[in-house]
Formats: C-alpha cells, structure tokens, sequence
RNA sequence: GGAUGGGUGGCCGAGUGGACGAAGGCGGCAGUCUUGAAAACUGCUGUACCCUUACGGGUACCCUGGGUUCGAAUCCCAGCCCAUCCGCCA
C-alpha cells in the first residue's frame, strides 16, 4: 500500500506508474474523496473536542443545570457520530481504490507491460551444454527413472499434485540442505514456518484471498489460508513490530510447503512439475533500513545466482518490466534456468525471482523502526527471494544434467546429501 | 476437548464511572555532584492522525468488536489470545 499523503503529492507519478505497471486505478478520485475525508475528520474531531468539554463541566456543575448540559452534549455527540460515519464511508472507498494502487517502480526498471519487455542483465558462467544425444524432458527422466507419480497425486489430491518418489525425495532434502546451508553461512537465521497463515497477514503481504482470480487455497469456516510462499509468514511474522533501528537488516530463510490453486493458468507450459498446486521452497526474507533495501536485493540476487552457478545449471538474469512487476515490488529480478527438455530446442523458465517491495507490505503489515534519539518511526523496507523453488530446481537439474544412458549425474554440491554421484534406472 | 486464572505504557504494577494518557517502581535520556565511575538528587521519557510557516493546539488508543451513559481502563454482552492443570495425541 502507498502513503496517502505520498499519492496525494506525487498525484502525476503515481499515475504515470499506474499506467506503466497496466493498472487502471482512478488517482483523481481517491484524491477528491481524501480532501473530503480530511474535512469530515476534522469537523467529527471538533465535535468531539466539543461534546468532552461539555461533559467534564457536569461533574461540577450544579444540579439544575445538569440537565441542559446532557442534552448539548448529547446533540454534540450525534453531530459527531454523523461526521464520523460519513468519514468512515469515504474512507472505506478510498482504502478500496489505495489498495489497488501498486507500488512505485525503481527508475532503472524497464517499462513494458508484460515479460517481453524484461530486461536481460547477465548471463552464468555456466553455458548451456551441447547434447550429442536426444534430450528428454524431465518428466520423460522422472519416469525412466520412476522419480514421480503424477496419477497417485491426482487420484488422492486431483490434477496438479504429484508424489516424489525414490530419489527424487532425496533430491528434494539434498536440495534444501543445499540452500540453508549457504544461507546460513552468510548470516541468515533459519525457520520453518506455518503452512498456513490468517487473511489479515495474506493482504499485508499483498496476496488476495477469497477472490474470483485468487491464487489462495483457504480453509473454510476459518480466517485461514494455505501460504503461497513462505514469504507471507515470514513478513507477517513482524507484522505490527517496532524495531529498534541498530537491529536491522533482519534477515530471515526459511522453507515451507507452497500451495497455489494456479486459477486461469491452463494452458500455459504446466506439463509435469512446472506449474503445480503445491510444493517445497526455500525463500529468502529481509527488513531493512530504506538506505540498505537497494543493496540487499543485490545481494539476494547474488545469493541466488551463487545456489544456481553451484547447481551448475545455465541461467541468466533479468530486470523485469513495469508491468510483471505484481502490486508489492518496486524492482524484481528473476533468475531463469535454462531447461533443455521445454520446448523444441530448450528454453529458459523462471526458477527464482527477488523483490525489493520497499515500504509497500511493511506499511500494511505495520513494521516500523526507531531511530534512537528521534521522534516517531518510520516504516521498514522489506524483500523477498526464492533460494530454491523444489519444483522448478528439479526440472532444470534433471533435465540439464541428464546422460546419454538415461541416467542424472548429481552435481558435486548435492552429493553430501544424497550420497551418489548419479541417479539411474 | 474439560477446569480455572489472566490480558493496562519498553518492562513490572496500581486504578471508588468524571481528577486518567493513566499512580508507583524499573529501565532509558539529560543534568547536578565526582579526578573518573558508582551512588544520590533533579528534570524529561508512548504511538498514530489532524490543524498550524512557526510557537503551539486538538482527536484517538488501557486485547478486539459491540452496548449502557452527558461521560468508560473502570459497568454489560460477544469474541480473540495467553497461562496453569486434566484428558487426548505425532
């Protein structure tokens, strides 16, 4: 969510953002519906300073005066009320159109209303390899090698779910023990997180649940929802915290469960585990001082780029354009894998993606810091990033380290935790 | 799931329906004293929002939401959360 008082002076960059990010959120009447609000506020607040001025004089007055002094302030306080619900009404307005309004978008990041005008900017060092053998697809692998079942997940959850089997579970702890572990190494603290999280906290993050086009499985008869990314809990998990300026950047990983309901998205590539209802992630989280946020998303994008060079699997990086950046980012770097097995001759599919959402979650899940010295507070910057997506990790792995002989070699970074250098048949 | 006791400022803790944004203490900040430190003493010490160029002023907030009243931290109703004990359980 943007600040008021922001929307209401920068009024013409708020609009411009809208238009490149393709919102069509109406600025001029959130800003005529404010100036109203402010008035109604401040006639209801007048009022009320009023009718308390009215009470505290009955204590003390004599008795038959009382009487009189009841009915001003009784019709003080009505006039108050009557201010105030019609303050309420605007402001209620005003929140439906201001959380609409995306956030503000990093001057550098390219404008374009979809991923085609993303922006490349830089490629691994690791290069994509020439196959002197017919390449297959992961999901041609993981059936060679009996690493999924796809049917046994349909049948107990429907399409979309899916069993690991055999060396695939392994691959998926190997694969988080791999992330944590750099993780940690570089100073985060780890967590794992509840699966599931309140409506309140899914909005303060930016996800919106219960919605025609929602991405939210939510529990019925509950104000709960299973989390789409551990991002939501992490964030919340400060929701309507003061800190202390000294003890920022926070930085938090964790791995949870992640579960879309993936509404509107048929389609699109979805063959085996690229588009799925649920799966395994290890996620990224910082709050950070504004002055350290710019920063941080380097280094969450360096992070990443370090876990996939260490999977020795190709991929590049890309800016990504005004109108793919969703509601909470004000810059976001995707990290796309290049996968072998999509398409005719292999494409790159995204498998990370880092965000800078600067004050736009904190400021509706209310995570403020304190300068020492310094009157009032201020509102943190927040980031997230995938350290590893299971899912999408697995299919590039498979798919890019993949034999002539049907067999997977393991990259070395992996072996600690599985135990071989290769699966096979 | 059953029983009981609780939710007040950074923390502890008081609070006859008007004096309460809230005693007292702790902590924190500033000062006096001291060669320095400690102790002692003095003062200050919540947040958000609104009005104001400023000085300053105002409104709201004592778990949440309703209600009673001219007036609620205080009374009433509902809910949420926490603690302890019992049962059940990975």
């Amino acid at each position: 969510m943007l600040d008021r008082k922001y929307i209401l002076e920068n009024a013409a960059a708020v609009k411009e953002n809208c238009l490149n990010r393709g919102n069509d959120s109406d600025i001029d009447q959130l800003v005529h519906l404010e100036n109203r609000r402010r008035v109604k506020m401040t006639e209801s607040q007048d009022f009320n300073r009023q009718a308390n001025e009215k009470s505290k004089l009955i204590g003390k007055a004599p008795a038959e005066e009382r009487e009189a002094l009841k009915e001003q302030a009784r019709t003080l306080r009505e006039q108050k009320d009557t201010a105030q619900k019609e303050h309420d009404a605007l402001d209620q307005q005003i929140l439906e159109i201001q959380n609409r309004i995306p956030n503000m978008s990093h001057p550098a990041a390219p404008i374009g209303i979809d991923d085609k005008a993303n922006l490349e900017l830089r490629k691994s060092d690791c290069q994509p390899r020439e196959f002197d053998f017919p390449v297959l697809d992961h999901v041609d692998l993981g059936s060679q090698l009996d690493l999924f079942d796809f049917e046994g997940g349909a049948r107990v959850a429907g399409s979309g779910f899916y069993f690991l089997k055999n060396d695939a579970v392994l691959l998926e702890l190997a694969l988080q023990q791999y992330a944590l572990r750099l993780l940690i190494d570089d100073g985060f603290t780890p967590v794992t997180t509840p699966d599931l999280a309140t409506t309140e906290i899914l909005n303060g993050t930016g996800y919106i649940p219960r919605g025609p086009e929602t991405q939210i499985y939510s529990i019925e008869n509950s104000n709960l929802n299973l989390v789409a990314t551990a991002e939501i809990t992490i964030g919340g998990l400060l929701a309507g915290q003061t800190l202390t300026a000294e003890t920022l950047p926070v930085r938090i990983c964790g791995t949870s469960h992640c579960f879309r309901t993936e509404a509107g998205a048929h389609g699109k590539a979805s063959r085996g585990l690229y588009r799925v209802h649920q799966f395994t992630k290890v996620e990224m989280f910082a709050f950070t001082l504004p002055e350290q946020s710019e920063q941080m998303l380097e280094h969450f994008c360096e992070l990443e780029c370090r876990l996939f060079e260490g999977l020795e699997i190709p991929f590049r990086v890309v800016d990504t354009a005004t109108g793919d950046l969703g509601g909470p980012a004000y810059r976001k770097y995707d990290l796309e894998a290049w996968m072998p097995g999509r398409g005719t001759s292999g494409e790159y599919g995204e498998v990370t993606s880092t965000s800078n959402c600067t004050d736009f979650q904190a400021r509706r899940l209310n995570v403020r810091y304190k300068t020492k010295g310094e009157k009032g507070t201020r509102f943190v910057h927040t980031l997230n990033g995938t350290a590893i997506a299971i899912s999408r990790a697995m299919i590039a792995l498979l798919e890019n380290h993949q034999q002539a002989d049907g067999s997977v070699n393991i990259p070395e970074a992996l072996r600690p935790w599985i135990g071989k250098d290769r699966i096979e048949p």
